[in-house]
Parts: structure tokens; sequence; C-alpha cells
RNA sequence: CGCGGAGUGGAGCAGCUAGGUAGCUCGUCGGGCUCAUAACCCGAAGGUCAUAGGUUCAAAUCCUGUCUCCGCAA
């Protein structure tokens, strides 16, 4: 099939891979314009980009679709047979949509109808769910609200964070529309509606929803951390300082002490009493350093036993 | 030129402000105690203090250049 890709980020990545090693003519790839990032300010192009120059497909970058009439006559004229859409970070207008005559396909990163919106991958784990998937579905003119074509379960492991439950689902995302595409070809006619009344919300993570409770118990915490972990990570305070919490362990043993104490420090790890049970912090990074294993940070550093966390 | 931090034995840090025998915690190796130990005791090895130059009787410490790493911000 003649088709328009359109990505950004890693995720996306494996999709289009898959496209081309499937054979499709990819005849242009549309992604978000460079902007400048990392530590210098270098300009940095979007990891689809970096994919699509690798093989020699012609890439767009348009600042702002809506409305950019030389960007539509463009993909107009090449005229193609569907849209696949993983992560783009914008949000096409109907005239876009009705270009292409089997329609604009998008790979969502979660089961629909839940988790709509842009963060479904990080919601599902910081929620404590066991289970997540992909959607293939229609793209309409609402925020993830098409009629779905196919679904991909999957489990999330105790262990998982955003992570690494991003990395599997990227490749489950590419499996799963290898598998639609020629449902989509034969026109669609598996396609479902969604129910609404089932549908959540997994609205942009900010970086404010790190700051842990201790109010809270144990396991949603730790079900937090790992949400939020490689971004923007769970964080606390101690003695007036940030510190990142990057992995722990939820216990069920309990103590006396407000929720935010610290009850014991080892090489195992910070044990903090909770709303609910205890949570072991197992590595943790201070403001201007890196990451680092909790046995490894008391080698040189103290943590003071009943200091209370978040202050 | 976005802001900032750091490079010291294998690891994490102190020492630098007021230059003058390189220190702590952990690890490693050897020995001891113990029924036993990840516990405890004794001892040992291991560092051209990132790099180049400068100031000085003397530089980890002060000055200048270079390299590398990291945090914030996106």
């Amino acid at each position: 099939m003649n088709i328009v890709f359109m990505g950004t980020p890693e995720f996306a990545v494996p999709t289009l891979e898959m496209l081309i090693k499937e054979n499709h003519s990819v005849c242009a790839v549309v992604t978000q314009p460079d902007k400048p990032k990392g530590r210098g300010k270098k300009e940095m192009m979007p990891p689809v980009k970096e994919a699509a120059l690798k093989h020699d497909i012609p890439v767009l970058q348009p600042a702002r679709i809506k409305g950019d009439e030389t960007f539509y006559k463009h993909i107009q004229s090449l005229n193609p047979d569907v849209i696949v859409v993983v992560a783009f970070g914008q949000i096409l207008p109907k005239t876009i949509l009705d270009i292409p005559r089997y329609g604009c396909i998008n790979i969502h990163g979660s089961l629909l109808p839940k988790y709509r919106g842009a963060a479904p991958i990080q919601w599902s784990v910081i929620n404590g769910d066991e289970t997540t998937g992909v959607t293939i579905m229609y793209m309409d003119e609402a925020m993830d609200t098409g009629d779905m074509l196919l679904k991909k379960e999957m489990p999330i492991s105790k262990q998982d964070t955003y992570g690494t439950l991003h990395d599997k689902m990227k490749w489950i995302g590419a499996e799963a529309l290898k598998e639609a595409l020629p449902m989509i070809e034969a026109g669609g006619q598996a396609r479902q509606k969604q129910n609404d009344d089932e549908s959540t919300y997994a609205p942009m993570i900010h970086k404010s929803l790190g700051e842990l409770n201790w109010n809270q118990s144990s396991k949603a915490l730790d079900a937090l951390i790992r949400g939020l972990n490689p971004w923007p990570a769970g964080y606390t305070y101690y003695k007036g300082e940030i510190v990142k919490i990057w992995q722990a362990k939820p216990m069920d043993d309990t103590s006396k002490e407000a929720p935010g104490t610290i009850l014991a420090v080892d090489k195992k790890g910070i044990c903090v009493q909770t709303g609910q049970g205890c949570l072991v912090i197992e590595e943790i990074q201070m403001p201007n350093k890196k990451r680092m294993p909790v046995s490894e940070y008391i080698k040189g550093n103290v943590i003071d036993q009943g200091i209370m966390f978040g202050i």
C-alpha cells in the first residue's frame, strides 16, 4: 500500500521500520520539527526522522498542520491509501483525515476505551493494572474515540516501569498493525465502536505528579514510582532537598511512626513508613548527582533514621 | 553562547574558603573470634589527587587553558 507515516518519538520507530520491511511504499514521513534539546541546546531530530533518513524517505516537519494549506496539498498529491499515525504529537484536522481512501489508522498504547489521551502507558502502571495492551483504531476528530479494529493484550509485571513497558509495547504495536493491515485493505469490516461509558482518560504527565504522598499505601507509591520511571520520576524531600526515588519495594510491615518517617537505613535500602505498610527505597538520586543504589550512597553519605521525608 | 554541579586508591565521599607528611565509610586480601555469619576484632595492599601549563621554597588546595561525566531545563 501507499502509506504516509506520522510519528515522532522512539515509540513510533518499530512500526515505521515494520512497514518498510513489509515492502509497503512509505512515500513520506511526517514528524515534529527539530527542537533544541540536551545539555548544550543542540538541535535534535526526532527518532522517527532519524529512522526515515536512514531509509531515504522524504521527511516533512510542519510546525502546525492545522491550517497549513501547502502541507494539505502535498499530502493530497501523494495520494496515500492510508495514513498511519503513531504518537505524532499533533491533532489532525478533518481535511487531512479525509484524504486516504482507507482512512487514518492510529496505534494507541492502551486497551481502548480505557486510557484515552496522551499518557496511557504511564497511567496503566500508576494505577497498578495487571494487564494493558495496544489498540489499532480508525481516527476521527476527537481524542482517541474512533472505531477499533484490533487489540493486543499483554501483562504488566510488578517490576515493570513506564520505561520497560514502553519498550515492550512499541514492538507489540508494530506487530498489531502488521496484523491489521490486511483487514484495513479489505475495507475494515471488523471495525467496532468504542463503548463511551467505559472510557477513561489518561492526561499528560506533569512533573508535580511525582511528589510522593506518604499517606498513600506502599503499593500505590511503588506503582507511582514505576509509572514515572524514567520520567519525571517520583520524588520527596529530605532535609529540604529534593530526592528522586527511582526504585522501591513495598512491604506489609508497619510501625507506629507517622507516614514519611525513616524507620531504618542499611544496604537493603531506606525503610519508610507509609499510610499502609512501609516502603523500602532501593535507588535514589540527590540534586546534581547521578542515580545510585542506596547501598552505594550510604558509603559516603549519611541518612538519619527518624527524620521525616517530605519536608 | 540556556543555568548549574563534579572529576581524589575498586565503589561512595571528605579535604580546597585562610597552600606545608592524602583521610573516612564500604569493598578486596591475610589473620583472629565464633557452632556459625552478610556480625565483630587485628593487620595489609592499593592513589603521578582528570589533563596541560602558571604562581610559590612548597599546590589536591591559588590562577589559566583543555578533556570527560552529570544534574536542571525541554
